[in-house]
DNA sequence: TTAACTGCAAATCTTTTGCACAATC
DNA sequence: GATTGTGCAAAAGATTTGCAGTTAA
């Protein structure tokens, strides 16, 4: 793979938000530096940058998917009211257990999505 | 709610296979019975039993949603190999507290997708 | 120079929707 | 008879892809 001055303003957009973009918003941000940039290239190098691993993909049912750089342990919270996606702390250790102790299958990697209200939101509701 | 013939057909398809079939495997079928049935329809009607706690929506990241009549205790499997969806014995208490000790946000629902091989790939592959 | 990357637009795929007609209550 | 549900086709939304041109090695 070689250098390309777009992978690399993507990831840096990535990595320097904290509200877990789409590839709409990320583009839409990056036009303001790069005019140019297209939807269709922000599309796959995520993709790209998925698969070498810089990069996390957040998938929720019915939504675009969501992109964020911290691949610590975490899993995510889609908030209903404000469809902002927040990261939660869930003790990795005891999913990760939970998941390898299924018979038979071979698990190679799962995913937590959490559905309700965010903090923020939760607080407002009562 | 009032009767409607497509919906019963719908439900009694969704509870008869084990498969986890998607709108269009579901709409293919049973044009079989009915040959006017259609994918808009057995859409809106899955959403209907979705909302009504009949069938169970399975969403799979970059594939059509799947729908299942096994509302008991379990999560799912994808196989990357045979493209299946298949059920995943996990202890729903632990998962559910877990899920539920997140603080300050309020948890509604929540997801757990494993990917990875079903058992019969994964014997195959040795 | 040449293989990878990009922009653009068109295509694809899944799901929803508008509307006129049909079925249910 | 009033609504709710359906079929059909078109629309919408997200993502991928083909292709011709550009760029990094």
């Amino acid at each position: 793979m070689r250098y390309s001055h777009q992978r690399e303003l993507i990831l840096k957009e990535v990595l320097s938000r904290k509200d877990h973009p789409t590839a709409e918003q990320i583009c839409t941000s990056l036009r303001e530096v790069c005019p140019r940039l297209s939807l269709g290239t922000v599309y796959r190098d995520l993709n790209t940058l998925v698969e070498i691993g810089k990069v996390r993909r957040v998938s929720i049912p019915g939504e675009a998917d969501r992109f964020d750089a911290e691949l610590g342990v975490h899993q995510n919270l889609f908030c209903r009211k404000c469809r902002k996606v927040v990261s939660l702390p869930i003790s990795e250790d005891t999913l990760h257990n939970l998941v390898m102790s299924c018979p038979e299958v071979k698990v190679e990697n799962y995913y937590l999505t959490v559905f309700g209200l965010c903090s923020d939101c939760a607080r407002q509701e009562g």
